[in-house]
DNA sequence: CTGCCATTTCAAGTCAACTTGAGGTCAAGC
DNA sequence: GCTTGACCTCAAGTTGACTTGAAATGGCAG
């Protein structure tokens, strides 16, 4: 089996040696064993960071996103605690989606003062008050 | 006029006193003059403050945020900045969707260790990997 | 064997975004 | 006129997520 340096899983994942430490420090990786002083990593930590990554692009703290994937880098949560998580973040895509929305109104839209745009105004109260808009609706392919 | 003293607007946008006070030091919002002590805001200063917390929604910076919205609180960039910024808001949406859908697939799939589930793999190398894909296009209606 | 250089540990530092606390002010109601 | 409660300022503290620096280690190329 060909471990992994922490330097290349640095390289690989573009985060540095020093954030996996503190990773593993916390629990949020692991290493598998040592080559004299070195880490050797498993080359699924690329993915547990991948997955690391998109949580933190998400707001989520290390805690929380410790708390999704466990140290062995796979969600061992109940089904609808995962589907909580995965609402949670419909709601903060629609937010998103209202900034997004809100920064092309302004760039395109005309009128002198946009504090007075009933557009604005309304995409801007979006935040906040809850939709039912439907938003990116995906499946995802069976196993 | 009627002016709101810094507790009202602490209980109408959620946002405490203390940050409020924040967010008036660095130039993100402004009170308009004092009433003794007290400082006094213009209602349109909870539309500001919408706009910050979907800025910070978005995972953007105090500093990022004051960038897009000056201290008028009404974005004076260019219009392709600002197409800049939408689009970067997309990219995050695409994750945010990723992450979703992994999530989702993870409470239902069956398949005994995800690590070696196809599906599973190929949701999670969604992050960083741009696709092509179409997302939650939304158009605003002209103001 | 000798260097070299990527690693290691550990403590301390940094940055953003606030919060907390002490001590002071003031307008409004009694 | 006095008290009260919501506000004020300013300095210092906090939390999360790392980074930095110093001093040590150890495998590997020459």
């Amino acid at each position: 089996m060909k471990f992994l340096d922490i330097g290349e899983v640095a390289a690989q994942s573009g985060v540095k040696p020093s954030a996996l430490r503190y990773y593993e420090e916390i629990g949020l990786i692991s290493s598998v064993s040592r080559h004299g002083l070195r880490r050797q990593f498993v080359s699924e930590v690329l993915l547990q960071l991948n997955l690391i990554a998109m949580g933190k692009t998400a707001g989520f703290s290390l805690d929380e996103i410790a708390g999704m994937f466990g140290r062995n880098g796979m969600p061992d949560l109940p089904r609808d605690v995962l589907h909580a998580k995965a609402d949670a973040i419909d709601r903060k895509i629609l937010e998103l989606s209202a900034l997004r929305d809100t920064l092309r109104h302004v760039a395109d839209c005309p009128a002198p003062s946009h504090m007075e745009c009933p557009t604005f105004r309304r995409l801007v109260s979006l935040a906040g008050t809850p939709r039912k808009t439907k938003v990116f609706k995906r499946g995802f392919p069976s196993s």
